[in-house]
DNA sequence: TAAAAAATTAAACACTTGTTTAAATTTTGG
DNA sequence: CCAAAATTTAAACAAGTGTTTAATTTTTTA
């Protein structure tokens, strides 16, 4: 009756990995089996299909990708020094898992999987009082007048997008790995003055 | 012996949708027909097979995504003006085709089509002496001491993200279309000054 | 207008797809 | 140890894949 989890949890860390570097559609179920190096009908005995053990990986993944920012927002931290550290962990957590932003957005973009979302990712998020903090910075006058929603814009903007257009950039500018490794570095240091003064300006507009 | 280009070019308008909707192994060729409203064969007859019609969707696709970069770049402005001038202009471009951004980078992310790049795409832009021009606006002191590449991935990282994250941030807020773009038109001008300001600073570092 | 060329089609090709079935093997529990 | 349960496999399934063939329709041109 006790099963091992063992070939289960291969075969998820197979689909995990052939899943990120081809997409959905870009794999069939068999390059999965060939991964695991089993047969292709264990995947459907343990997960009951393609789709469904896709959704597993997916759920993970945004979990993951989530988890800093709970992480910082449930501290107790002035919002200046949660955006810093934010950036800080994000960035680092990217470095180690950089398939991670392009994988969740390709997924969220062609509609694969079912993506619950509105609640049950936000809710979490909403729970840390991040919000109310940030209302409460504006209204001190500590932080810019900006928008939650513009704020994570910024965020995001600054720090997925160097992880999604790895390939772009080494291509663009003919660089190896370990150069862009470098300017990646550089670019969350850059990146935590600029959005740390614009975000928490001197002399606070309005 | 005059070819009718009607049905060529409905080919690659409907190509272009379904490849931009569902990415290149997301579709098939059938999927092509019917948006067409022809038969599959129709398209190996114009085009000789799908990877080759994806690729000329693609080259399109690079060309229109690094238009901006190269008319802006030849203008007789200064580098501020140019980065401004950029952002605007990127800015409105992506919101007529919010889809390329994800579209190109999911394409190069994957290695779906020839991707010539290093100097196909990079020359153009070399060729408009916009290097040299950042060189000397740091070596003046008018611009801050960043490398081209950690400059270009600030740009592209805050005017190419918004719009591949269009559904993310949707679902992640709640909002609807309308409510998302007048997000992004806000969002354009915080990034206009913010990068700006710390592209341009009054009392450069340095 | 009639022969030639081009465009379009239906049908078939060989192959891959996700999934299921049923048999074989291994593990478990009394 | 041995029946029962769980695991793993090979094989088959129907449906979908990109591409090709050959026939048909439309357009061109002389």
């Amino acid at each position: 009756m006790k099963r091992d989890l063992s070939t289960e949890e291969k075969i998820k860390a197979a689909a995990k990995k052939v899943f990120m570097n081809k997409g959905f559609d870009g794999c069939s179920v068999r390059d999965i089996a060939k991964e695991v190096g089993s047969n292709v009908a264990l995947l459907n005995y343990y997960f009951r299909s393609k789709e469904k053990l896709f959704e597993l990986i997916f759920e993970g993944a945004m979990s993951d990708f989530l988890q800093s920012m709970i992480e910082v927002f449930s501290s107790e931290l002035s919002l200046k020094e949660k955006t810093t550290l934010l950036i800080e962990k994000e960035f680092d957590f990217f470095m180690e898992h950089p398939e991670l932003p392009m994988f969740i957005l390709q997924a969220i973009h062609q509609n694969k999987g079912e993506h619950p979302m509105p609640s049950h990712f936000f809710e979490p998020i909403s729970k840390t009082g991040i919000f109310q903090q940030l209302e409460a910075a504006q209204a001190n006058g500590e932080m810019r007048h900006i928008s939650l929603r513009n704020v994570t814009i910024l965020l995001m903007s600054n720090v997925h997008y160097p992880f999604m257009s790895k390939k772009l950039t080494q291509q663009f500018h003919g660089i190896d790995e370990t150069t862009l490794q470098q300017d990646l570095l550089a670019h969350k240091s850059y990146v935590k003055e600029m959005l740390i003064n614009y975000l928490f300006p001197q002399n606070p507009k309005q």
